[in-house]
DNA sequence: CCATCTTTTGATAGTTACTCTCACTTGAGA
DNA sequence: TCTCAAGTGAGAGTAACTATCAAAAGATGG
């Protein structure tokens, strides 16, 4: 009854990405309209073997906690064998970081004006996405994950990382919009600050009981990404 | 031959701190100085211990890589047990992270004008230590250790939430300057985003084969984050 | 120098997150 | 209905940890 283990960069999951702004679990909503790829009856299996797996899940998280909740509980109450489990989710901390929003944002920020600064359209972009994902999901699901992602270290690592994945996004979007390359370390440096404002304004809100309006707050940390160097002068 | 595993926070490392810009190994300089406490028998024996652990330990990563190089293996090289190891290293990772050098910051930041902006103090004093580190430490181990950690994905994820470590003393640090609360969402992201500047800087250095200046890739990192504001805005 | 107390160590026996392989089932397509 | 590919389950294995407890070795007081 202990022993959080793994962080490793998942080899090859089919599912979307991770990122440092939790969301849908299963979402149904204006997503599967924009994919909407009729779905196969095998994919249709899949993608609710996937949704079973992490409601349960979320479900013997917040009843018994995360360390208590071992992989072969989690696949016992899902139904399938764990092997099924590792498949669709090579490490435990993914069942509560993948998400489905990225894609959305990364269309979104480049219908932004080409000539505004680079952070004011994220700035946009983000606090747009998060009031909609708050207006589709659940609110206390959405709670119920970044507490988790908040609380428990090992996931909370893994959120910072995940940083990762829409810092990768965020790279490439903002190598598009100033014509640089994605290597240069301006860029990168950029794109890790904003990345890491916005997982840190994840972990603030789940801090606070959720209680505060995440939007809100999400813009309250990217504008001060804006005043950086006033900070402190005094 | 494969599975690296584990991220999770160090119960209580008796050792100083993990930080986002990993360094001296066993840099006899001007550390010990510092601290001088005429260390007892015990103390001297336990220092070297971890020394040799890490010593060994970067051998074996060299030799034959991360993943192929178990922790059982690094303790026979070190002649302890494998229990041992784990006292002195509760999880792999942190044989790459821990650093000595983080109590020097806080000291050379709190010397700062006062009112000076933060984001200045914090560049000045940091840029001055890389300079210090790289003078005392070989040029090559530290290389070799950032090398790793930028290339070894799980070594990776828990330097960005090495991001803890220093980031807390940023947190502290920009709480004393400003006297706002540190739980203020403002000075946690700007402590993030410095956190993630360093890191990305470590990493990009990494990532070119440690040719570039790594004290004038920091400088340039840290001045980016003041123009945030301006980039993209054509 | 000795006896005692405390810290550090090693050995042993788990637990759990993962990996690999292979045989079986089941949906898809002709 | 037959065939093939994709998905699943079972079993055995690896390695990073954790817990416990007894033995070794440094610190301390006489």
């Amino acid at each position: 009854m202990t022993t959080p283990r793994s962080a490793r960069p998942r080899p090859s999951d089919s599912a979307p990405g991770a990122t440092g702004t939790p969301s849908a679990a299963g979402a149904p909503g204006s997503l599967e309209e924009l994919a909407a790829a009729p779905l196969s009856l095998r994919e249709r299996k899949k993608l609710k073997t996937r949704q079973t797996l992490r409601r349960e899940a979320l479900r013997l998280f917040t009843e018994q906690g995360w360390e208590a909740t071992t992989v072969d509980q989690i696949a016992a109450a899902a139904e399938v064998s764990p092997s099924t489990f590792f498949r669709y989710f090579p490490v435990k901390e993914d069942l509560l970081l993948t998400d489905e929003y990225d894609p959305l944002m990364a269309d979104a920020i480049r219908a932004r004006p080409k000539d505004e600064p680079f952070l004011t359209s994220a700035r946009e972009v983000l606090v747009g996405l998060v009031r909609r994902m708050l207006a589709e999901e659940e609110r206390t699901e959405l709670y119920e994950r970044m507490r988790l992602a908040s609380s428990v270290p090992s996931v909370r690592v893994r959120m910072l990382e995940g940083s990762g994945q829409p810092r990768g996004m965020l790279l490439d979007l903002l190598a598009e919009r100033t014509g640089l390359d994605a290597g240069t370390l301006e860029l990168r440096v950029t794109a890790a600050a904003i990345s890491a404002a916005l997982t840190e304004t994840s972990l603030y809100w789940a801090d606070h009981g959720g209680r505060d309006d995440l939007a809100d707050l999400l813009d309250q940390a990217l504008r001060s990404l804006q005043h950086l160097q006033e900070l402190g002068a005094r």
